[in-house]
RNA sequence: GGGCUCGUGGUGUAGAGGCCUAACAUGCCUCCCUGUCACGGAGGAGAUCGCCGGUUCGAAUCCGGUCGGGCCCGCCA
């Protein structure tokens, strides 16, 4: 007799089994039903009291018994079938039942949507991953990688496997450090990202390198970023002179992934490439979601002779005015809008001022500082028509953008205008070099240091460090960064030459980085590349805002697995053995 | 490291100074039930309200601290 899956059971009249779980259990009395439940579906199984040793079983049974059912495939007469699930005009008359496994009561319902905290379905993810919904999204995500490969195979890369035992790199993220026994006081790191592997890939002569990495960042997760580790689509491109080359090779697998994989609407056939500054200044963020507009606009220029004291002020000191529409947000409570107050707040404003224009008036505690033109102006400027709230910022240029920005966002989210069947995609490209680091008073690398500065060494001589541009570039996908890419710096003197802005010398350089420096120094072919967020992009390809719904065991938001209790102690041996100080004492 | 927020039977919630000897749903146990489909019916067990301290005649409820979860900032591509 053939085993067969509860969704596809046979034809009726058909002897078959089953396997599964007790997903419910009816008992009449005199009848027993038993849905049975698979990795495809649920199954009826009725048990009359003629199949005596079966009856007898199926009344001891209780939730999620793992049993073996056989018997034969029966229709259901027209008023007993249930349209509600996939099998409901069959069920399977039972002859025999035999109990593969018990199952204490549970701690979470495998078969009920009542919420169940996350904190008990990371404790119990074995039970939480057999719900329809985490079986579905395992399956799609196994689709996903076999998408990436099959796209990645068909342009000529090859898969390479790079170390995880890895040495620890100065910039970027905290390491995780693993102590080496061998070598007493040295370490190796997990990789934050195959970087410089990849990179030696392409002075070994590897024309096109790809992997499903797993990378290691021991720094704090939000409801976007896992805690510890996470996997890039990781690869790089040999004779690849410039970002173009990368970003129109990689499009089409992003755009499938959008239409075929998950079933979506593209916002725009053409994926946009927006110039970094252009970003900020439209959208407040480098990782804009383009799915609405309200924009950021500038009335600096407008606002120049002002009456209203703290604009001008800023605007005398060098800032600037900015202002986002938002439409029908005349409805907007007063305590609503002291939310958004608190948001604004939150990334350093000192407060919120908004007008709004009602029934062909402007009503604002602030709109008397204003000139009849001004108002005019201001409403041409911003497109704001009556019902639509005007929100101002006025500060230095950046703050402006980032309180705006995440305003628009947070704006975007409250009216609802983030459609979830439709992605919006984005390169933004134009990174600058280097940044200036307010806390430390210095210059500092703005995205990572092995991009190529756009213009090559004679850019680097530019008197405007903040000016110069890198060959960088991120794809963002709904307002979230998916991918971040560069044209490499293959050039050992070049590559000195920039970190000679910093203050690192050469021996710090070749201390750091003395293998991928070496290297360059015999033939390094130009090459440009980027690495995908793997998680981040299926997240929001499935719908989800929390990343570790989409993982199958993912450590809690403080980096513990409730599950298996890690990190946890370990033996005072083990300790020795790598030559570590006890600290139980 | 910081901000906001949550913590009540196994699970999910309600209760917001005395109506609490803590309610509801679900799960669990016992019994009844031959067409249910998250079956139904009757009965029962199960919580010192995260922990410590304070205010009060009286605290699940107010205050302080602490531990744990979630979101965010910092950090991170």
């Amino acid at each position: 007799m053939r085993t067969y899956t509860t969704s596809a059971p046979g034809h009726i009249g058909e002897s078959i089994e089953v396997k599964g779980w007790v997903n419910s259990r009816r008992d009449h009395g005199g009848l027993i039903f038993i849905d049975i439940r698979d990795h495809t579906s649920v199954l009826q199984l009725v048990v009359h009291p003629e199949a005596a040793e079966a009856f007898a079983l199926a009344e001891s049974l209780r939730d999620e018994f793992v049993i073996k059912a056989s018997g034969k495939i029966a229709e259901r007469a027209e008023e007993l079938k249930n349209p509600n699930i996939a099998t409901g005009s069959v069920e399977l008359v039972v002859e025999h039942l035999e109990l593969l496994n018990k199952s204490e009561p549970l701690p979470i319902l495998v078969n009920s949507e009542q919420n169940v905290s996350e904190d008990m379905r990371l404790r119990y993810r074995y039970l939480d991953l057999r719900r329809p919904k985490m079986q579905h999204m395992l399956k799609k995500r196994a689709e996903y990688y076999s998408c990436m490969r099959s796209y990645m195979e068909d342009q000529e890369f090859i898969e390479v496997a790079t170390p995880i035992l890895a040495n620890s790199s100065p910039e970027g993220a905290r390491d995780f450090l693993i102590p080496s026994r061998l070598h007493p006081g040295k370490f190796y790191a997990l990789p934050q990202a195959p970087q410089q592997f990849k990179q030696l890939l392409m002075v070994g002569g590897i024309p096109r390198y790809y992997q499903l990495a797993a990378c290691f960042r021991d720094e704090d997760s939000r409801a976007d970023r896992l805690y510890g580790e996470f996997y890039q689509l990781d690869l790089e491109v040999a004779f690849a002179e410039s970002g173009e080359e990368i970003r129109s090779l990689m499009e089409p697998l992003i755009k499938r992934l959008v239409t075929d994989f998950a079933g979506k609407k593209l916002l725009t056939e053409d994926v946009p490439r927006i110039p970094y500054q252009e970003a900020m200044d439209r959208y407040g963020s480098d990782k804009p979601d383009l799915r609405f507009g309200m924009e950021l606009v500038d009335l600096s220029e407008v606002l120049k002779d002002s009456g209203f004291g703290v604009f001008r002020n800023v605007l005398t000191d060098g800032g600037v005015v900015k202002a986002i529409c938002v439409k029908g947000a005349s409805s907007l409570s007063r305590s609503q809008i002291d939310k958004f107050t608190e948001i604004a707040k939150s990334e350093g404003a000192g407060g919120l001022a908004y007008l709004t224009f009602e029934a062909g008036e402007v009503k604002s505690p602030i709109a008397k500082f204003f000139s009849e033109a001004e108002l005019r102006a201001i409403r041409e400027a911003t497109g704001a028509e009556d019902g639509d709230v005007v929100f101002f910022g006025a500060d230095k240029r950046e703050k402006v953008n980032k309180v705006l920005g995440r305003l628009r966002s947070e704006f975007a989210a409250h009216f609802k205008l983030k459609d979830p069947n439709v992605i919006a995609l984005a390169w933004v490209v134009d990174f600058p070099f280097y940044e200036w680091d307010e806390k430390n008073n210095r210059l500092d690398f703005g995205h990572n240091p092995f991009s190529m500065p756009k213009g090559g060494v004679e850019a680097l001589a530019a008197e405007d460090k903040l000016g110069i541009v890198a060959d960088q570039y991120d794809m963002v996908m709904n307002g979230y960064e998916i991918c971040s890419g560069a044209v490499r710096n293959h050039n050992p003197e070049v590559m000195y030459k920039v970190f000679a802005h910093l203050g690192y010398d050469e021996h710090y350089v070749n201390a750091k980085f003395g293998a991928m420096i070496n290297a360059f120094k015999f033939g390094a072919p130009p090459h440009a590349g980027c690495a995908f967020g793997v998680d981040r992009m299926f997240m929001e390809l499935m719908t989800e805002d929390n990343i570790r719904e989409i993982v199958a065991f993912p450590k809690n938001g403080s980096g513990f697995d409730v599950m298996m209790n890690s990190p946890s102690v370990v033996d005072d041996t083990q300790l020795k053995e790598l030559s570590i100080q006890s600290t139980s004492e």
